[in-house]
DNA sequence: ATTTTGTCTTTGACGACTCAAAGAGATTAT
DNA sequence: ATAATCTCTTTGAGTCGTCAAAGACAAAAT
């Protein structure tokens, strides 16, 4: 039974590992976790030691197996628990990452299956983000078609929000662009940085960064 | 904020500080949290130096008012919390004692207004347990009538469960002496040590220790 | 009054997680 | 090719919660 330390190392390599290689830089790793360098280098020695993950020197990590079902597994947590609180107890969905970063690591797999059921086996949280299956071994990326690459002026529908600070689902929240959201670019400047959005009654402008954390699918 | 452990010290404090002089020996705190007695008293001094609590080595501990508070809502959250797993989840309430005792140190004041909200600001736990107000700073204790101490023959109504072991309550759930049950003492034998009592449409035998753990009130 | 017994405290140590600061490797610039 | 820079690792240290084992105290037994 890893810590809830071990099980926060373990997501945040997990949801960094991408395409073949899956190797994280643990600079990256220091950065997300908001510890020091020096830390993560211990972590990471100890975590290797129990199996959960290879680490190559100066090169980086990489989760074995085992330490990716772990990691899986967390993830999976998190985001029912992210669904659960916005759907049962009716929590506003820019709160509830952050509660449910402390709930994930207190919840047993019985009481997860509950959740589970209740919400009748959702595939999605409410950013948008796949909620991994019970077995599943893969995490799935984003297709990388965002407002920030779309073809302008054909319809999208948002899929999913990839940042989860406050402020930007505030933004979010505010502009009506949540998952589900019908939307089409109307203009996109890369001069200034600028790309205009029509929404089903209102509008609106973000900057470039911006627009590649929402990813859309062709309607 | 205090760390799950000492939670968990605050909790096994209050739970056991009856009366008026209220204080606990170090000793039953070893033994109820599963630690040696070294432990306890280190960590008592700690809690000292904090605040929480007072020390008088070879006497034992009292809580200070702010230490009580904060055990209350300890004990607020582990009942409202049982109570929302067996309600909303419908978990079994033999299983809900060890899972809200990992989850009443994860779940924020937030969640757990919404939860009491759900629930209907209910005033006791599915075993019987009060559950404390937001600002209640008594822990009510039992009343003292049980199945070992009622009068025979009269009617009475199960109150209370005074005994969360796995054991014990799937015995309660056998005999169908949960709380609400009506309950008569058929007879009562101190020589024997066994009690005798009639359920709605069945009986039940049990040890007067036991009959002891199970608080009713006449009806 | 002295010994025994039971309970509590002290001491030294350890594992998990963390930091600050110094050192080592690799990459980029000059 | 050498220096500068950036990133990662090492080292020494600290906190929290824990144990085992040795010591101190007080109440009960003789």
């Amino acid at each position: 039974m890893p810590t809830s330390t071990v099980e926060n190392y373990l997501k945040a390599i997990l949801v960094r590992s991408t395409g073949d290689e899956a190797v994280v830089a643990t600079g990256a790793l220091a950065e997300a976790l908001g510890v020091t360098p020096g830390t993560i280098t211990t972590m990471v020695k100890s975590m290797a030691s129990r199996g959960l993950l290879e680490h190559q020197p100066r090169e980086g990590v990489r989760l074995t197996p085992e330490g990716r079902t772990l990691a899986m597994a967390v993830v999976r947590k998190h985001r029912l628990v992210e669904t659960f609180l916005v759907q049962v107890l009716h929590m506003d969905w820019k709160e509830v990452h952050e509660e449910a970063e402390a709930l994930e690591h207190a919840i047993s797999d019985r009481v997860l299956l509950r959740i589970d059921a209740i919400l009748g086996y959702p595939v999605a949280d409410p950013h948008g983000d796949p909620i991994p299956s019970r077995k599943s071994h893969l995490l799935e990326r984003g297709k990388g078609v965002t407002l920030a690459t779309c073809e302008a002026l054909k319809p999208f529908r948002v899929e999913r929000i990839l940042d989860q600070s406050p402020v930007f689902l505030e933004f979010i929240q505010r502009t009506g662009l949540k998952p589900g959201a019908r939307v089409r670019v109307r203009d996109r400047d890369p001069a200034s940085g600028v790309v205009r959005c029509d929404l089903k009654d209102s509008e609106a402008t973000l900057g470039l960064p911006e627009a590649a954390k929402i990813e859309v699918k062709a309607v």
